[in-house]
RNA sequence: GCCCGAGUGGCGAAACGGCAGACGCAGCGGACUCAAAAUCCGCCGAGAGCGAUCUCAUGUGGGUUCGAUUCCCACCUCGGGCACCA
């Protein structure tokens, strides 16, 4: 091509649309007075050093396709991006490079600033936000005083979990398979005081809302596993008094799902961390329990929940009454129970169930079947736990034998209510949220400890707490933050009394940053509130938020819990903050998740400068669904490169055809806005950008430059490419932004042809086509196809049978033999 | 172990229960060129046949149906989530 004044060249095209979008302020709706308000979100990065990587350019040009398609469909749409720039990724960066993060995260922030805006996002950058900013952060601060203030916030000492590298607690959400989610080091149990929030009280309404919200199934499923509801029921077990001892009477409660199955319980096991262990051991035992709950403690994590096989546990000496049977079982304790589940003691049921078969074989622990299939005598023997009892009748529990499962679960609990010796309950799997930290890159906790008065909230006019730049941040074996090395920081007066008092040195979760930010984006300019009360009702909730599934139980759980909370004191509207979610699928590159902790990113910078965004944007769409993800091989590019080429050239040379399209051309041209639309709308951007591939075919094919379908091409094909698309436009004497331009409308009985060609099956295979109208009758198309040759050939000299006729679709001859 | 996804040409993929492989990449043949690139035209699942055509083919095995990639049952493989949660 020696024609420079007509080949393509993105690199100025798109520097020159990124200025005047900038310029006239394409990309900033009107905040105050949008007509039809469109929150298109996507979830903000983390600025790491590395930079924005193809995964996330995959992401985030999905999430933009999308708010560029609701542009063009005349909603006045908001799409903020910000930085979630606080945390231990962060922190732990700064300590591996040896710099300070607050000197690094600018020049983090900067990075992606430049990249976010050179693959053409449609990003409002007047309301961009970082979470460190302390504008911001004052606000996370503020969060906290009101969930405080309401008794949602409290501080206990539990057992939590510690990172010995990162040095930190971390909420269960990080644990994964008993390892640190970050630094995969084995994670170990530490008594600490803690700050909690109570999102547990939310659970039911965490669960019930899941079936008001338009969100992606596997999202949805991901949650209702980890809220875990369990139905059944507490049962008190009494321990009666022992006079030699002087050891009053105790009693256990405990909680299981089968209640049905209590005539069946012939021990207990109480996790060895139980309260009551040192009171019922008896002398006798005492030394080798001691030694039991010493090794429990001592095992971290991961030894003690996955893994091993063989059951532990000891005797404790105690006997507690069965209150079915009214017989003694024996009290034991072993690490497969655990205290933070339920009442953190069992009742065991060896017949019915795999954990406690295996303990009791172990043992040497009675046995007692009480549920019983068909046929199966009540003292039949048991090989394993039989846990599959549908059909199964109770058998060995007095009065409630000949009861089947469910209806034994319903009698016992009711007689167990009657007794006052138990109650139908509710479990939850979900813990309440700690959000303390012993580190330094967040917000400080806004607490006052003072003796005379206690744990104060800062009061809110001295918010934010600023985050002190100190030199010293790195992290320590202590159990505490680094912030509580500095006096001069954390001793101020006392809000209250003005006595001398110190300020609580944790600081807060990252995900208590990121579980808000949504709120913010509308209101960023706002110095006096967190959210405009206006604003807020304008833009939230969120219409459509995209992002990736492996949120699903930590960011997605949190902003839904604080938004609940936030409306029930009275500062929300709504209680669920995103009312369509989709998760969008993962860029895999050498077969694992792109992902700068398996260092196998992929930096989109160089193809952009090679290919220009518009192309490497057409490219990443057209791998896959969005919410599939793919394989990333920069094998293909070309293909969306050529076509956009293909498209400038047909650009260069429109005409007006006036009147003279050929018919198959019109079908095929508002079929085309039909099913772009379509495809866009259900995030199938591939074939969408197929459709339009297509239609391109079929006009070069008629060598048709008609200047109307030409520039519906173009405006159909901005969500994609809205750097190229601009250009066209502007070529073809649009005015103003082609994202004004409106998506083209469709004529439904235009967007199909008179004529179709009718595939003919005889007796289930497709043997020939013939041609009939549409929405032909039956006797037409019949009579068209039985006298195809081709058609003839099979079914000449048979009996025909029956013949099954779907219009426009197919005509199927069933032949006799 | 349990709960979600997904298995289709050399590759990425497409197909309201109705022509399997749209669209694209790569490859092959040709045109243009001194040549290469770019561009344009044609071919492109496997097997048989000179051919029009025929047979086989959507992870495996069954089933429902006139007809199954699609629905049902069992199994295999690969991703993801949960996991001693009582």
């Amino acid at each position: 091509m020696t024609d420079h004044s007509d080949s393509y060249r993105p690199d100025e095209v798109e520097a020159k649309w990124r200025a005047r979008w900038a310029e006239r302020g394409t990309n900033q709706p009107d905040l105050d007075h949008p007509r039809r308000p469109f929150y298109n979100l996507m979830m903000f990065p983390y600025p790491s050093a590395e930079g924005l990587h193809v995964g996330n350019m995959f992401a985030f040009t999905g999430s933009d396709v999308y708010g560029r398609f609701k542009r063009l469909q005349g909603y006045d749409v908001f799409e903020p991006i910000g930085f979630d720039a606080f945390g231990i990724h962060s922190e732990n960066y700064a300590i591996k490079v040896g710099l300070h993060p607050a000197q690094l995260i600018p020049k983090n922030i900067a990075n992606f600033t430049r990249q976010l805006e050179r693959i053409g996002g449609m990003f409002d950058w007047r309301q961009a936000l970082s979470t460190t900013d302390p504008e911001y952060y004052k606000w996370t601060q503020w969060l906290f005083l009101q969930l405080f203030k309401a008794g949602k916030a409290y501080k206990k000492k539990a057992a939590v979990n510690w990172c010995p590298n990162c040095k930190t607690v971390l909420a269960n959400e990080q644990v994964e398979h008993g390892l640190c989610e970050r630094c995969g080091t084995p994670v170990e149990q530490r008594f600490l005081e803690q700050w909690f929030f109570r999102i547990t009280e939310y659970a039911e309404r965490l669960l019930g809302n899941l079936d008001t919200i338009d969100w992606s199934e596997t999202t949805r499923t991901a949650q209702r596993n980890w809220l875990g509801k369990s139905e059944g029921a507490e049962i008190v077990f009494e321990v009666p008094a022992e006079p030699s001892s002087r050891r009053a009477a105790e009693s256990i409660p405990v909680f299981t799902t089968r209640p049905d199955t209590l005539c069946g319980a012939t021990f207990m096991v109480l996790a060895p961390e139980h309260p009551l262990v040192a009171k019922l051991t008896t002398p006798d035992r005492k030394a080798e329990v001691d030694a039991y709950v010493k090794a429990a403690a001592a095992k971290d994590l991961v030894a003690r929940k996955v893994g091993e096989k063989e059951k532990t546990g000891v005797f404790i000496g105690a006997y507690a009454t069965n209150p079915a049977t009214g017989k003694p079982v024996p009290v034991w304790i072993a690490d497969y129970v655990l205290m933070e589940y339920g009442t953190g003691a069992i009742m065991a049921v060896p017949a019915h169930d795999e954990r406690d078969f295996a303990f009791a074989t172990q043992f040497g622990l009675g046995i007692v079947r009480v549920l019983a299939g068909a046929g199966q005598a009540a003292g039949a023997p048991l090989a394993a736990a039989e846990t599959e009892v549908d059909g199964f009748r109770l058998v060995n529990s007095g009065r409630f034998d000949g009861l089947e499962a469910e209806a034994g679960k319903r009698a016992i609990t009711e007689w167990l209510a009657g007794a006052g010796k138990g109650k139908a309950v509710v479990q939850y799997r979900l813990h309440d949220w700690c959000i303390s930290r012993q580190r330094y890159w967040g917000p400080p906790i806004p607490v006052i400890y003072c003796d005379a008065c206690g744990p104060v909230a800062v009061p809110e006019g001295d918010l934010p707490v600023i985050l002190p730049p100190i030199e010293d941040f790195r992290p320590d074996d202590s159990g505490v933050s680094p912030l509580a090395r500095h006096e001069e920081w954390y001793y101020v007066p006392c809000p209250d009394c003005g006595r001398r008092a110190r300020r609580e040195t944790d600081v807060s979760d990252t995900f208590l940053d990121s579980a808000w930010y949504y709120l913010r984006y509308p209101s960023a300019e706002f110095h006096d509130r967190p959210f405009d009360p206006a604003r807020t009702r304008t833009w939230c909730p969120v219409t459509t938020y995209i992002g990736g599934n492996e949120h699903a139980v930590l960011h997605l759980l949190y902003a839904r819990f604080l938004a609940m909370v936030l409306n029930d004191l009275g500062h929300l509207a709504f209680e669920e903050p995103f009312t369509r979610f989709r998760a969008h699928g993962l860029i895999v590159k050498d077969g694992s998740k792109m992902s700068k902790s398996r260092g196998n990113v992929v930096i989109p910078d160089e193809y952009i400068a090679q290919w220009g965004a518009d192309t490497f944007r057409m490219y990443l769409m057209f791998l896959g669904p969005l919410q599939e993800g793919g394989d990333f091989r920069d094998a293909g590019i070309n293909g969306p490169r050529r076509f956009l080429e293909r498209v400038w050239l047909m650009v260069g040379a429109v005409e007006d055809s006036g009147g003279e399209l050929r018919k198959e051309l019109v079908t095929r041209w508002h079929a085309t806005r039909k099913k772009c639309a379509e495809d866009i709308e259900a995030l199938r951007y591939n074939t969408a950008i197929a459709a339009l591939m297509e239609l391109v075919n079929h006009m070069k094919e008629a060598g048709c430059h008609d200047k109307a379908m030409v520039r519906d091409l173009v405006v159909m094909l901005a969500p994609f490419a809205p750097h190229f698309a601009e250009e066209c436009w502007e070529r073809l004497g649009g005015a103003g932004s082609v994202f004004d331009a409106g998506w083209p409308a469709w004529d439904e009985a235009l967007a199909v042809s008179d004529e179709i060609e009718l595939p003919v099956q005889v007796s289930g295979k497709t043997r020939s086509k013939v041609s009939v109208p549409r929405n032909a009758p039956e006797e037409v198309a019949k009579a068209a196809a039985l006298a195809d040759p081709a058609v003839r050939r099979f079914t000449d000299g048979k009996e025909v049978r029956k013949v099954i006729y779907v219009p426009n679709r197919l005509i199927n001859i069933v032949v006799a033999g």
